[in-house]
DNA sequence: ACCTGTGGCTGATCAC
DNA sequence: GTGATCAGCCAC
């Protein structure tokens, strides 16, 4: 085969031409920048239209109207969002280039084969605009081992940011790393750069780092946080900060800092410096060899953090019409929607307009029953929905040339493929195809919610309801069949159900025997398995519940369980009273709470274990019922958490300004709110008995117990 | 301006 | 006080 090389950058230029760089160097090629439009006389008396093109099939965007500059698409793009005029639009030269081309970047390369260099600078304010704030350090490595410090002992800002942009040229890297670096540093150097006459020439085409005016936003999860934005051309500039975030949706990591992450993952190595934040300043002055130290051990950091955390965002970016730098940032509905665009377009087909949002019904939840239980098996559907998907052939209807069902079939089979491969692959090979395999996990969950996504081209509502309706009909369906044969269920949760295995069935053998029945009375198609076997496990409420798992381990799920907002006293308590509670212990479990309520009274906890973590979001200071916070938050930036706790007087604040006066009466009801959780455990009674609310000053009524 | 979906629990706030 | 509503977080 005739492999192109790998691109490994793709930039406008001249405005009607881009370049695109590869290892052995970049070449240029023509570029028509373009958009679509319903109807051809909304460009009637627009400039620089070089052709419009018909576009066949039933979609209502069926003309292609291409400009001959990019200068003359943004005068169009303007003119129809000014007159609300419908059309469909790519706001990135290199979006529009690879999407008509079916180019990607990438492609043949494995992440590692990327040179990816990691910057960190040391600064004595946080404040670019002090005039004491001067850069002290500059800190870089890159993957192929390079380290180096630009020392400021010496030296003027001006030479160190020279040195650096001579390193940058050399080492020729295509992705800049570093954590908060769209936030922090590279806002930092620019202004201190400005300030001493400096420039800062990064690009291949020795051209200066831009920064975004304002700010863009990033995806995550359900939330949208803003960032300044930064480019580098031809090359791609990674934020660990955004990366780490995107990777722990899930939502295990306490803070998104360096240091706790690196900690949280498992990637600390031996022989580290520690410096603490605010001490920057006076270590430089004492001990300046102690801060290279803790300078590069946070590029190295970074390099090892952005291993974990970004080659899903580099795989993708080998299928995807999107630079690594915004396949990193955007959101999975984009992503599919520029994939099916893609294909569309380049068979010359129309594309359809977004149909307006309607509700529709999701999964089937429900608790069936509360309490501690032996003996538990998780059962699920296999891929629930994509599989419905699939096997009764549900897709948009705006969909007629028939390619979202194949699309997902295509990267289902690959993800098969490549998690095939990962079992047998040992070290950095199975890596590679465990990357792989995840980016395509994350896209093929995603087709499902593409349906009911109101900005989706090909969004259908009916479809996203029969996927649901299917999912409830078959999800119940192997609830009955497993109560037919003698399994207690506890709850189900759209694709899965925790239930007791019936009489007789102890082995794990047994467990899958049963499961593998249920499943061959299920559709064609659909496979149930067994997914986990719990010899304990406390159930709450719906989706709230505690497993103990064979190796002795602890699960808590749910969002009464385990809240980031939780306090760290009581989300602890919470542990504790399962552990015990799960092995019968439920005066242990009362000692355990009295003895918390004890040291709230005493005031013997640290402010650290008793304030809630809030995030601050643009709604914290426009709605008015969040008045408390936004006072406590006065200042802290939109998409940070902040670390609060209430006052005796009722006023909520920062833990920045703790002065000793937390609201004991409140810390209690919030301590037996805590324990409350576990309430379906208990009868009435024996719930008071053990856990009483405790009154602030009240010893007395303690010393019953 | 480039935001995948619904369901469920908790805590705060406000109208009644 | 209590029911409705919202915001935030989490399960899937």
């Amino acid at each position: 085969m005739n492999r192109e090389e790998g691109i490994l950058a793709v930039e406008l230029t001249g405005g009607s031409r881009v370049r695109l760089y590869t290892a052995s160097g970049p070449r240029e090629e023509a570029f028509e920048p373009w958009l679509l439009v319903e109807s051809p006389e909304v460009c009637a008396d627009m400039s620089g239209i070089t052709s419009v093109s018909g576009l066949k099939g039933g979609g209502e965007f069926r003309h292609l109207v291409r400009f001959r500059a990019w200068s003359e698409f943004l005068n169009a793009r303007d003119r129809l969002a000014n007159d609300r005029v419908p059309h469909f639009r790519l706001n990135s030269p290199v979006q529009q280039y690879l999407l008509l081309t079916g180019k990607t970047l990438f492609r043949g390369m494995r992440y590692v084969d990327l040179r990816r260099m990691q910057l960190d600078i040391e600064t004595l304010s946080l404040d670019p605009a002090d005039p004491e704030g001067r850069i002290v350090l500059i800190t870089i490595s890159d993957t192929a081992g390079f380290e180096e410090v630009i020392d400021g002992q010496g030296l003027s800002e001006a030479e160190m940011l020279g040195r650096l942009n001579r390193i940058i040229a050399e080492r020729d890297p295509t992705i800049l790393e570093g954590h908060n670096l769209f936030d922090f540093d590279l806002p930092y150097l620019n202004v201190r750069a400005m300030a001493c006459g400096a420039r800062l020439t990064w690009g291949r085409d020795g051209s200066d780092l831009r920064l975004h005016e304002g700010t863009r936003r990033f995806k995550v999860g359900a939330k949208n946080p803003p960032y300044r934005a930064a480019y580098v051309y031809g090359r791609h500039i990674l934020d660990t900060y955004q990366q780490v975030q995107r990777y722990d949706v899930g939502g295990r990591l306490e803070s998104y800092g360096l240091k706790n992450v690196v900690r949280d993952l498992g990637l600390e190595r031996e022989g580290r410096t520690f410096v603490a934040g605010g001490d920057i300043r006076e270590v430089w002055r004492t001990d300046p060899e102690r801060l290279i130290a803790y300078a590069l051990d946070d590029v190295r950091d970074v390099r090892a953090l952005s291993e974990v955390v970004t080659p899903t965002e580099f795989y993708q970016t080998q299928i995807l019409p999107y630079t690594f730098q915004e396949a990193a940032l955007s959101g999975t509905g984009e992503k599919i929607n520029v994939l099916l665009i893609g294909v569309y377009l380049r068979r010359g087909l129309a594309i359809p307009r977004p149909r307006p949002s309607q509700d529709f019904p999701g999964g089937y939840t429900e608790l069936r029953a509360a309490g501690l239980f032996q003996r538990v098996v998780k059962a699920d559907v296999e891929s629930l929905y994509p599989s419905i998907m699939l096997t009764y052939k549900i897709r948009p209807i705006t969909d007629t040339e028939d390619v979202f069902l194949p699309m997902l079939e295509r990267l289902t089979k690959r993800r098969l493929e490549a998690k095939a491969q990962m079992k047998g692959a040992s070290g950095s090979e199975r890596a590679y195809w465990d990357g792989l395999q995840g980016s395509y996990k994350v896209l093929i969950n995603s087709f499902y919610g593409y349906l009911g996504y109101g900005q989706a081209s090909f969004n259908d509502y009916d479809a996203a309801r029969q996927v649901t309706e299917r999912g409830q009909e078959i999800v119940l369906k192997a609830v009955g069949l497993l109560e037919a044969r003698g399994a207690k269920i506890l709850e189900v949760d759209t694709d899965g159900v925790y239930f007791v295995a019936p009489p007789g069935v102890d082995e794990e053998a047994a467990e899958r025997d049963l499961v593998e029945e249920v499943s061959g009375a299920l559709p064609e198609g659909i496979h149930l398995s067994h997914d986990g076997r719990y010899p304990g496990m406390i159930s709450l409420k719906a989706k709230n519940y505690v497993l103990l798992d064979p190796d002795g381990r602890l699960v808590l799920k749910g969002s009464s369980l385990r809240s980031r907002r939780d306090e760290r006293a009581f989300r602890d308590l919470i542990s504790q009273m399962a552990r015990l509670l799960i092995d019968g212990k439920e005066e242990e479990a009362g000692r355990a709470y009295r003895a918390l309520g004890e040291r709230i009274q005493a005031g013997a906890l640290d402010i650290r274990d008793f304030c809630r973590w809030e995030s601050i979001t643009e709604k914290t200071f426009s709605n008015p019922h969040l008045k408390r916070l936004a006072e406590a938050a006065e200042g802290k930036a939109v998409g940070q958490r902040v670390a609060v706790y209430q006052r005796r007087d009722g006023s909520l604040a920062a833990v920045e300004d703790y002065a000793g006066d937390e609201d004991q009466d409140y810390l209690l009801r919030r301590l037996h709110d805590s324990a409350s959780r576990f309430r379906e455990m208990f009868r009435e009674e024996a719930f008071r008995r053990l856990f009483p609310l405790i009154r602030a000053g009240a010893k007395e009524q303690l010393s019953l117990f």
